[in-house]
RNA sequence: GACCCCAUCGUCUAGUGGUUAGGACACCGCCCUCUCAAGGCGGGAACGGGGGUUCAAGUCCCCCUGGGGUCGCCA
């Protein structure tokens, strides 16, 4: 059974780095029928907030990846890792060290001017006399003292640390008792079952660390996989100041879920030439062992790219469910679904598309002068005037076919091109020259609604014009 | 500074000793066309450098260079 997990720390919001490990440890969860779990890393009491964990939930449910089981806060079980400090305590394996703060900064600063590495020196380690009076200890763990830490990583490969210049007897609770993050990751992940942790490659550098805390409590070391870091377009690692590393931010943006997950799938994993994947297929291929060793810079035109593909292809009933959340409502629109076909392959964005309705089914308020000036110079008024008397003689049309040969047959009498008139009738419609295939839009418009922006317009040029 | 990781077009990548080094995004050109898109066709564009190993190296080994990460009573 593969047990896979993520395991966020809620200092802040979502960022596309964890959503990627998220996703990967998902997949390799399904792909085997396995499980995924779901753990919030909340011991540092002091930085963590409720609110920032809740967010981390929220953004997941909006990627729509579902976990296993409930969600475990290790702030609730702070009496389980004390248990797991005692067995090492009196197994002989961790001890109480009364070295405090200012003594450690001040044998760090030494290391630091003789260019060593900067490493607790173990004065406590074999400690037996009188403690000094006044100090709360903070607990150590036994660390090896010589040899070599190795294990196989399913992205990298063999790794292999020296303990010599690795490793230190680290601190695993801290002088207020609450443990620390080395020491409570492995006990969670080993209690949790946990088989195979893919997380990002900045914990290469803890895992010894946690190795020697599965091995001293007596836990099978699960498969590791660091999977690189996510860059800025500059190369560099993503920050903050980056913009847009916080999930939500790209929902209000207008991309979709299926865009962020397929953008993220393809950093640094890919499947042959394959660049759009269903979430079924992402299930059918994924391997974690076929994760790429090097970092990626994310790039924001594949990814832009990515949304029009989605955009394209989804059904007009999600489009018209996501699009509620930029404020536009067309469920009830008679034309809904030509609508969002109209504009399907011109919308970059939801936000976007939002819009883009919004420029076809209000009445424009405002004409583009400089297109009025364009095409609605010469004999284009009169044209318009008596195109708009034939439409009246209609007495009424529905689908962009009949608008299209009512045009057409109009156009004909007079030996005119639709070039002629096309742009005329765009501005009346729109107010300016970009819109949809014109027989489409009058169809979503409607009869009598366009039938009112075409004397709108003329109305307006006869008053701008005396 | 120490330790660890990494290195194919601008970017994401394919490539597991023999390829005209393939695809995608972006860019440029042409076509289509009622505008804008979309779409179709085409184009330029890469193995960081140096040594080996081998009949043969983008692929294996070493060195250099460059980039990234970690060195907390943060996670």
């Amino acid at each position: 059974m593969v047990i896979t997990r993520f395991a966020p720390s809620p200092t802040g919001y979502l960022h596309i780095g964890g959503l990627r490990t998220a996703l990967y440890s998902f997949l390799w969860a399904r792909r085997n029928g396995g499980k995924f779990l779901f753990r919030i890393e909340d011991t540092d009491l002091a930085r963590n907030s409720k609110e920032a964990a809740e967010a981390i939930v929220e953004a997941f449910k909006w990627v729509g990846l579902a976990h296993d089981g409930e969600i475990v806060y290790q702030s609730e079980r702070f009496d389980i890792y004390k248990s797991y400090v005692q067995k090492l305590l009196d197994a002989g394996k961790a001890y109480q060290c009364y070295m405090s703060k200012d003594e450690l900064d001040a044998l760090r600063a030494e290391q630091m001017a003789k260019k060593e590495r900067t490493r607790y020196d173990g004065r406590y380690r074999d400690f037996t006399g009188t403690p000094p009076a006044g100090v709360e200890p903070v607990i150590r763990i036994k660390a090896p003292l010589d040899g070599q830490i190795s294990f196989i990583d399913g992205v990298k490969g063999e790794v292999n640390f020296n303990v010599k210049d690795m490793l230190d007897d680290f601190i695993i609770a801290r002088s207020d008792g609450t443990p620390t993050y080395n020491f409570v990751v492995t006990i969670d992940d080993a209690l949790m079952g946990v088989t195979e942790v893919i997380r990002g490659d900045d914990h290469l550098s803890n895992t010894p660390k946690q190795i020697v805390v599965y091995e001293a409590l007596g836990f099978k070391v699960p498969r590791f996989h660091h999977v690189p870091m996510i860059l800025n377009p500059e190369g560099k690692k993503l920050s903050k100041r980056d913009g847009a590393t916080d999930v939500m931010e790209y929902k209000k943006e207008g991309y979709l879920p299926e865009t962020l997950l397929n953008f993220l799938i393809r950093l640094g994993w890919s499947h042959g030439d394959q660049e759009i994947f269903s979430l079924e297929e992402m299930q059918a291929f994924f391997d974690p062992n076929d994760i790429n060793k090097s970092a990626s810079a994310y790039n924001k035109e594949k990814l832009l790219w990515l949304n029009t593909h989605y955009i394209k292809t989804l059904s007009a009933e999600r489009l018209i469910e996501e699009l509620k959340f930029f404020g536009m409502d067309i469920s009830a629109h008679i034309k809904k679904v030509e609508l969002i076909d109209a504009l399907r392959e011109r919308a970059k964005t939801l936000k976007e598309f939002a819009v883009m309705i919004e420029q076809i089914i209000v009445q424009p308020k405002t004409y583009d002068e400089g297109a009025v000036a364009k095409f609605l110079g010469g004999d284009a008024l009169s044209v318009l005037e008596a195109y708009h008397k034939t439409l009246v003689q209609k007495g009424t049309m529905n689908t962009a076919g009949e608008f299209e040969e009512s045009t057409k047959a109009f156009l004909e009498e007079r030996g005119l091109k639709l070039k002629d008139i096309a742009q005329a009738i765009r501005i009346a419609m729109v107010g300016s020259s970009v819109s949809p295939s014109i027989f489409e839009v009058l169809a979503i418009i409607g009869y009598s609604d366009v039938l009112q922006r075409i004397q709108n317009l003329i109305s307006y040029k006869r008053s701008t014009c005396e």
